[in-house]
DNA sequence: ATGGGAATAGACCGATCAGTCTATTTGTTC
DNA sequence: GAACAAATAGACTGATCGGTCTATTCCCAT
């Protein structure tokens, strides 16, 4: 057998496949097994239970992504040319032919208890953006850079969710646009302001 | 019998707060039944399946979501006021405990195949909103008038998302701010391009 | 009063759900 | 080769799934 990622690795990729396709609840355990070619207790040897192994495919999927915007954005280190690298790296994720939008917004639409362990963890995923974003517009010197962030933020989660729907990257080509107003507006601010 | 609703009324209405709090997969048809009230043949002699139920849940909530967006901006005659007015009634409609967010966008994460005739219903909606917005941007007489409807699209469903993790209408308040800022770029291209 | 359409309760269907258990085989390491 | 942990197949549980069917009851209009 050639295994050479460890089964649990191979069991977290499957999972995560198919719940992006499929949705979570859809997709039952045993389709899992079957993707994947393995035994049902080995899944729940590393796992422990179905709620389990979505909380660590939500995780995996949130780290994923927040690695690939730091990958996008370290071409640069002018924090506005970041955050328009941002979004042309979105816009590059959206044309990936098999992708079906966020996974993270997909799990905060089925499960909405946010006490809820899945919920912890979409909550995790949404600090560790915000802070991702924070970190770059605090370090184009504006006034008001977490505002900033969530606004960018913003329309990050908008461009994904239209993604979602109309699947092209013109949501997030669009997104570039305004979140390039945004900057030169907050750039402009803070000129008026050293005056 | 009191029932001053007829069934099929009362049916689609329990359904919808079933399936906005509990997800479209994760909701039995037992439980609709359940919290209608109703036997489940009348449920399918009025449905059909499942399956057509979300489909009718999810135009209403469409139609009912345009409405209130109508509703909001209706209050000015000015286009630039109405889209202030569109994310400051959005922001008052998070404000409802009960609200866990926008039910067509959990339909997107849940159903997402464009083909099915719940992935048509969703499609229907997005040209829906898109139609509205573009009307009013279009009476800003600024150019690219569509461009700009789709930003504040953007920020609209970017909202939507980020209402259904944090709940709360901050980021309603946050994308407001952002279309302030979106439409005083646009308008100010717009006098430029007079000169 | 009576006929008919709508709604009722509830049994029933096969399929699938998440999860458990056991007995066996495999691969690695002393 | 012995020991041991990991993984295997597959039977099994009780619950729930979407959906069907029947027989009965209710209400309203003629």
């Amino acid at each position: 057998m050639s295994t050479i990622q460890p089964k649990r690795d191979l069991i977290l990729d499957c999972a995560r496949q198919l719940f992006a396709r499929e949705g979570f609840h859809a997709t039952g355990v045993d389709r899992i097994l079957d993707q994947a070619g393995v035994a049902k207790m080995t899944l729940y040897n590393h796992f422990g239970s179905k709620e389990q192994l979505i909380v660590e495919v939500v995780d995996q999927a949130s780290l994923q992504l927040v690695g690939l915007m730091d990958s996008w954005t370290n071409a640069s280190e002018d924090p506005f040319e970041q955050i328009i690298l941002l979004f042309e790296g979105l816009a590059g994720w959206f044309d990936s032919p098999d992708r079906c939008g966020c996974l993270i917004q997909a799990a905060a639409a089925e499960f909405s208890d946010p006490g809820s362990p899945v919920g912890q963890a979409i909550l995790r995923h949404q600090e560790r953006v915000q802070a991702f974003l924070t970190r770059i517009t605090r370090a184009t010197e504006c006034p008001d850079a977490s505002g900033l962030a969530a606004r960018i933020g913003l329309l990050f989660a908008g461009a994904m969710t239209a993604a979602r729907i109309c699947r092209c990257r013109e949501p997030a080509d669009e997104a570039r646009k305004a979140a390039a107003i945004l900057l030169e507006d907050a750039c402009r601010r803070a000129e008026l302001e050293l005056e």
